[in-house]
DNA sequence: GTGAAAGCGCTAACAT
DNA sequence: ATGTTAGCGCTTTCAC
């Protein structure tokens, strides 16, 4: 229809037009908008009539160049292809469109790097940012945090805000139910070694092992994701253990893949907990035992964290918050029995995995 | 260490403060950054040089007031829970970053509303938009794209660019497929009526059908979830046929999920089809046959054609880019047996799957 | 309660 | 090749 030249796009009416037409100063319809009150009642609603009429959208460049008030956060994540993130996502999207924010995603890849050129970029752009699972160090994070409200996802950074799960009694919920069942020996499949939650969540395995009288037994570190979980399985099955508690979800999944190409049965042989329940952890056959944590909340609960900092209405702590978790039962915990496993034979198995859509999902 | 008042941030040096240091006017320091060559290659090293050192970066937002280009676009996604989106976002975020842009992400939460919200907001700070399985209306999305640069994904609509998977062919295949497998009675679980992607399948489906003398039976339409797929589960019970057809792999692995609470089984009673390849087709049992779009070359292909928009190397082409699909054969397809199904019982089984993590993930 | 004017940091004209 | 000037659209003094 529009038959012009190029990028055919219409000049979007400025404060002056509306002013213009609405007899008024600029400055009294930009007043109108923010700070009504101190507006005629009558003089306020004839301008916004006609603003709307000419549809005038104040402009957030120009806003945010005086002010600084961008209406923007930046939430930046480790791997987006990890489906831990989804609720995060959601709920902090959630959160910050309910305040007026838009939020700018930065996708890391898991690259400390390309972590680092997002953030770059979009620092002087945002109000705040919400670093989830990051793979930055720890100097990086707090010279980040000099520039902007910043809020870490977990991870504890001495200095920085940061929302956590509660790693410790998540934990102690696994392994009681694990004792509860009769294992008394249980493997710990490790996350990548830079993960903060991964020492974490040794450190609190460690502490109810000694409590319960549990045997403890570690492997890896595995990538966090179905295929590190598939070569887990190989290791695991030299050295078998009634029951595996891994990282988090992918790990577990991989591993429950592994196992049952290999012919051992879970959980007739072995049972296993996962972390996080996430997408898929109900599907699959058997249904996952996992530790949920309630992700919506809190990635909601970092943004919300954030716009306080913001706002100015809360200083930041340094005391991470905490969220609690929940142990959700399924099939892949039983009673323990006998172990009855043999050694891996099927290694062509893995080769097939390299062409499947969830193999190089990872997490942070 | 900085014992400063409330929420401390450094002041970010200027243009000025470096074309101060560097003894030159401002306009050179801009030019030293935006166009080296026509700047003395020894003042333009000097200048880079110093700016560096005051750790000097050009504010974005002022550089967008004044020329329009904010380096940002904007991904629009009807629902971020849906694994079909993850390689999607990662594909368009890397190409983005390739060429510097920052992405800004737009979560719909399956809302027509929320959608238009958030590029309401949007709009004028980005330079361009990708619209994913959009929900807005042919006319919103051409009133959008008057105002800016914009391209759709999995959708046509007339006087936009868009990239589309290949339906058509791909449709071909799976019924190829069923086909040759000895099904000659096809049920299409049906996706919203609203998904122009759905409409497309179903047409395909119908062609096919004809060409290979194949009955053909359509079931929903049904939310694109896997509660969606259970519901059908359901409903296919009561009028089986040898072979499914899903409009999407959520869909597709509820009903694995509802066949295999009723005790029917895949593939001996069944064989199922879905599409995207998404992340759990490979994981849960029987593994999913689908038909895998390159969604990572989806992403890449929409921000790249959307910046060619931007740049003004491309005029819009009226005409979808088609990207080719490709089937993936896994176990839920199998030669036509007898059909034995029974009718359901077991509807107790619904209420349980409300609680888990893959129960609400939509599609769009 | 309203208007006038200055300026956020940058870049695009124009001038030299 | 470099400097000078003006102004993007808005908000924020400061007058009235």
């Amino acid at each position: 229809m529009a038959g012009s030249t190029g990028s055919d796009e219409q000049a979007a009416p400025t404060i002056y037009d509306v002013a213009r037409a609405a007899g008024v100063a600029a400055s009294t319809v930009s007043r109108a908008f923010a700070r009504p009150g101190r507006v005629n009642a009558d003089t306020a609603g004839r301008i916004r009539r006609i603003a709307v009429e000419m549809g005038y959208r104040t402009n957030p460049v120009a806003r945010a160049l005086l002010s600084g008030r961008s209406s923007m956060i930046a939430l930046a994540i480790s791997d987006i292809t990890n489906p831990y993130y989804f609720e995060i996502i959601r709920g902090a999207q959630a959160a910050a469109m309910e305040a007026g924010y838009t939020m700018l995603l930065a996708d890391a890849q898991e690259s400390d790097r390309l972590e680092r050129e997002a953030l770059d970029r979009a620092v002087q752009t945002v109000e705040g940012i919400v670093l989830a699972s990051t793979r930055m160090s720890d100097t990086s994070i707090r010279m980040t945090a000099k520039l902007r409200p910043l809020i870490v996802l977990n991870r504890a950074v001495a200095g920085v805000p940061s929302v956590v799960t509660d790693h410790h009694h998540g934990i102690r919920q696994a392994v009681d139910h694990l004792h509860a069942l009769g294992h008394s020996h249980i493997t710990y499949l490790a996350g990548p070694e830079a993960a903060w939650s991964d020492g974490m969540r040794w450190q609190a395995l460690r502490e109810a092992a000694v409590e319960l009288g549990l045997r403890l037994h570690r492997l890896g570190p595995y990538p966090p994701t179905v295929l590190g979980g598939v070569a887990a399985a190989d290791d695991f099955c030299r050295r078998p253990t009634s029951a595996v508690i891994a990282y988090n979800d992918l790990l577990a999944l991989g591993l429950l893949r592994g196992l049952s190409a290999v012919g051992v049965r879970v959980p007739q042989d072995v049972s296993v907990v996962g972390f996080d329940n996430i997408f898929g952890t109900d599907l699959v056959t058997p249904g996952l035992t996992t530790l949920a944590a309630p992700l919506h909340l809190l990635g909601r609960t970092a943004v919300q964290g954030l716009l306080a900092l913001i706002s100015g209405t809360q200083r930041p702590v340094d005391k991470p918050v905490t969220i609690p978790t929940r142990l959700v039962v399924r099939a892949s915990t039983d009673q323990r029995r006998p172990t009855r496993i043999a050694a891996p034979a099927e290694q062509a198995e893995l080769s097939d995995l390299l062409q499947t859509p969830s193999a190089g999902i990872t997490t942070g």
